[in-house]
DNA sequence: CTGAAAGCGCTAACAT
DNA sequence: ATGTTAGCGCTTTCAG
């Protein structure tokens, strides 16, 4: 166990050369006498050197690594899922990456900016931004920003989901099956408005596809079909909004034969409260939800609408990595990248009959 | 949006002043006259400065960061929880985190750990290390090491939960709720033990609860109860084993009245599987698992053994806090954390009557 | 084919 | 109260 860390200085003296000399064996360029070079690759295996990625750096000027600042790792799997799709590209390019979890707090957001500012990180991931001004703060100190699924009104390049037309693959597949008496259990645009102050949002072009799919498919909207409540994706409590307004729905006479969960966490509560209402899925009652973290899971396996959670955050470090190779490519600029959904079936649905 | 990055030379040259007096002012030490702080920190303002951390930790031979080396962040949700407290506590305590995720694949740890010899990462933590030899170049390399859960025999600080009284926790429970003829579905050790070839095995622990409860409590040990088959945690894919074992205890005259599934993954393949055979649970079956991932989410919510995830990763950065304290308090030696787990009832358990 | 030396930005000991 | 300077380890001309 060497305590004093080896410097090429080291691998050098010990060699017998210059330290110009090591590096033209470590980087195996420049004219080396055979010789030579045997004895600076024992020199190194001896000493058990490794480059020292920090000073390399201060030289360069250039760190190869990425900030990843996201949400949370738990209890929602879509992070877990985008950070390893950003952790798996990153390494297998030879970047390194820096995390940090903000908790939807902006003053976190702003502190793990400042860091990976000081750390001179050459990109930073926004895996939903929060605050505006932070994004600038990251622009200001010339960092490259790639923002993720609810970028901020600043035009930088961005990875996002077709939340629309995957809410639409939910929808056709429940009316292939026969069903038009469909109920959308989701989240509440509005407030979600009233807390960012930017950006598109998810939860509206889910409930755009609920809403465009009756339309074309001449069902009428049943506002008692329709439950948005203030159900956060952030926190693992049954909201009570929800077995309220769903037992509204299910003890009525003419209850939904499906039901749109616009998440999987929500489907899971829903499958509970049905099960208490001693409704069997998908017998008396279809479940479509929109994620697929838990839909594997439950019982039963849900339908769902899956989110390439994976790809958004390789796609997100390849709009890095197109950015710093050699040829800018010109269509560098603000590559928006708009990544599909795809419809997973399994046994929560069934045809009406 | 300045490309050039600003360095203290600028601010120094902004101010009229020198670098030594910069420094002065941002750590607020040494004597500045009051007039050439106002000067200075306006300077900053001005600049846009923020402190080179790459420069810094050249000077200073310490980075103040921490690499994470752990399995793979989905699917299971362990591995998420643990590097979410890990990430917590080390940016509260102003560590930089690195993380980089290994798939339980001995070449790619050892990738990671020369990433992180270079990167002169501060320590370790190794969320179940895969090959002792890889934790032996980190140490050898200097480097502070923490291992989570399953230790190599090379000791080195490390955090473990307490399995044993865990799966002791689960069986009083059932015993208590009038169980007798309790089934437990496992991973068999053996098997893991034939791929990793050091340390100690979680499920041996929760297997050995099983077996030392119902020991104590007199109940004869059913071998038609006890199922310890092949199925990992790393894949989603219901193993066949399963479904094949547990029928063979449902379709017998004399079933189980209690399932004891040792992760929250291999009770919700059991509750599909029992849906599937029309028991009801609790009604018909009770069920009780170990970790608390999914059982909250699960139909009927699981009660369950939960592990302490967040803490395990706080314990791990607070054995390396210690380590760089300024006192180095001698215990230092080769601490080991033991985290208690905690029974959380929820509604797959009833009594028997 | 090999070596000497400057400098990336920051820090701290030493001057003034 | 403020300034000068050497050097952390690596890279890259430029000389030889």
């Amino acid at each position: 166990m060497q305590r004093k860390r080896v410097t090429q200085k080291d691998v050098a003296a010990v060699a017998g050369v210059s330290t110009a000399t090591v590096m033209r064996v470590l980087y195996e360029q420049g004219y080396v006498a055979e010789e030579t070079r045997k004895v600076v690759e024992e020199a190194i295996q001896r000493t058990g050197y490794h480059v020292n990625a920090v000073a390399r750096s201060l030289r360069h000027q250039r760190t190869t690594s990425i900030g990843h600042i996201l949400h949370s790792l738990v209890p929602n799997p879509f992070f877990a899922g985008v950070a390893l799709g950003v952790e798996e590209e990153a390494s297998r390019w030879g970047w390194k990456l820096l995390m940090i979890s903000v908790r939807d707090d902006e003053r976190r957001e702003r502190l793990g900016v400042e860091t990976f500012i000081q750390q001179q990180v050459d990109a930073i991931i926004f895996t939903t931004p929060i605050s505006e001004e932070n994004v600038q703060v990251a622009l200001d100190a010339g960092i490259f920003v790639v923002q993720v699924e609810r970028p901020t009104t600043i035009p930088t390049p961005s990875v996002i989901v077709d939340n629309y037309t995957g809410a639409i693959q939910a929808m056709e597949h429940l009316i292939a099956l026969g069903h038009k008496r469909i109920a959308y259990i989701g989240i509440d645009p509005e407030l979600l408005r009233a807390q960012h102050h930017f950006g598109r949002y998810v939860e509206e072009e889910r409930l755009k596809g609920y809403l465009d799919s009756l339309h074309k498919h001449q069902i009428p909207l049943n506002k008692r079909f329709l439950d948005l409540g203030a159900h956060s994706s952030f926190n693992r409590t049954i909201p009570l909004t929800l077995s309220q307004s769903l037992r509204d729905m299910i003890v009525h006479a003419e209850r939904p034969t499906a039901i749109f969960a616009s998440t999987d966490t929500l489907a899971a509560h829903v499958l509970q409260q049905l099960h208490d209402y001693r409704l069997r899925v998908p017998d008396d009652i279809s479940i479509i939800s929109f994620d697929d973290t838990y839909a594997p899971y439950l019982t039963p396996p849900l339908t769902t609408v899956a989110q390439p959670m994976m790809e958004i955050g390789k796609a997100a470090v390849h709009l890095i990595l197109d950015h710093f190779q050699e040829e800018p490519s010109a269509l560098d600029a603000f590559q928006q990248k708009k990544l599909a959904t795809h419809l997973v079936v399994r046994s929560s649905t069934a045809s009406i009959l």
